[in-house]
DNA sequence: CGTGCCTTTGATTGCTATCAAAGAACGTGG
DNA sequence: CCACGTTCTTTGATAGCAATCAAAGGCACG
């Protein structure tokens, strides 16, 4: 499992794809970013960067998940970003990092200079122009969450983080009635703004109504993926 | 109050001073843009536009109040953005717009459109850094909002709300200890995930300790602004 | 095979939503 | 300019959901 994929070869999520049609657009996908890429192993909790750091390399995660939160003076922790393997992290910040970042278990990362990123960026309107669509995507989802954690139950809540990460799985071509959620009952607590004694009672409450099965604590298959959307509370369709 | 301030002139936000940079280093601003930018007033509850309106303009907000939101088809709402003065709207997006967004008071409001950013975007590599900076900061403010709905008690969140504003009409070059917050408790309650009653509520307890007080509903005047601070319950200082 | 961490479950508390109604502000038309 | 109706805000009483407190069970790792 901690094995590094191919990140070339991997099917590519949407941001995956948006980034490397750029590269090929350009005719030479690696000569400015490749020479100085490299790939690397975190552990668990193991820090990326922090608040504050200076920015030096965008990461894009080929194995694990890396999460972005802040926390408050008296502990308490808000995840605001998770990545999954073929998503990115950090991007449209270039000059410090404003969150703290984590590798939240064992994690395969591509790390990339931010210098070689800049460089195309000012050179080629089309690399901006795809970053920028990245960065709209992020904010997209970013924004989704926030109606989550503003306004859905604790129920909901769970249900819309089982659909998310499904989705995200599919996109990556695997089942997405059965995966791996690769985290732990408070890191789900902290992305959803609930504790973990209330994540792990939405999960049994899922179990017993057999909508989910759970083989081990990490390990999700969606049973019936019909009455998880009708409890996820989806949005107004206009 | 509701005349339309020229936007050329007036105090310039972050973000608008990244925007018109960029046209400063064109050295022909108006080129592209002006001439087919125009200024509007929408009324109270007036649409800008709906999710899935395929995108036409991008917007920025000279006088009054614009927010972008989300609803789950029960009815419960979401602002997941609020434009002040000089901010711009809906930037990111460049095929269909993926919230609906309203005035909520009555707002005078440019409108650009679209084509003509994206002409800029391709010919400009700087413009499309300029616009990525422009996205980058709207996602760190929608990250901040994500640990105030997620982790914030509603006393926090309404001293929060309070000192955002503050900032923005700080911003402005006007009073940041006296300002008109121009939208109603459904509004303010509709941006921190919370009900009516609590929101005033906690209004009425921060008026009580002589925090702040209200000339009117809509008017703030912060008389302790540490006070106002310690509440609010700000970030961890790495 | 024990130790520690993570998860689950139970009992209780407390915060915010909900329900209800009075009071204040605003806009409109007479 | 005032009277009236509407909308918004405030306040009170109650209910309910999720947090907190507490402890047992399960799993992984050395």
């Amino acid at each position: 499992m901690y094995m590094s994929p191919d990140y070339i070869s991997a099917p590519q999520s949407l941001l995956v794809s948006s980034f490397f049609n750029i590269s090929d657009y350009k005719k030479s996908p690696s000569e400015n970013l490749a020479p100085r890429d490299y790939k690397r192993v975190y552990a668990k909790h193991e820090q990326l960067f922090f608040e504050g750091d200076s920015e030096t390399h965008i990461f894009q995660v080929l194995d694990g998940v890396v999460g972005i939160y802040k926390i408050l003076s008296d502990g308490r922790r808000q995840i605001v970003s998770l990545s999954y393997p073929g998503e990115f992290v950090s991007l449209g910040q270039f000059d410090k990092y404003t969150y703290n970042c984590e590798a939240l278990c064992k994690s395969c990362i591509r790390c990339m200079p931010v210098s070689a990123v800049e460089k195309m960026i000012k050179t080629d309107p089309c690399f901006g122009w795809a970053l920028l669509n990245m960065a709209s995507l992020e904010l997209a989802s970013t924004r989704e969450q926030l109606l989550t954690l503003g306004r859905k139950t604790a129920p909901e809540k769970i249900a819309s983080f089982l659909l998310d990460i499904s989705r995200r799985v599919q996109v990556l071509g695997q089942d997405p009635n059965r995966f791996n959620i690769l985290i732990n009952r408070g890191d789900i607590a902290d992305y959803l703004g609930l504790t973990i004694e209330t994540v792990s009672r939405n999960f049994t409450k899922l179990r017993k109504a057999e909508i989910i099965a759970t083989p081990s604590t990490s390990q999700i298959v969606i049973n019936d993926i019909e009455r998880l959307k009708q409890i996820s509370a989806e949005e107004m369709a206009f």
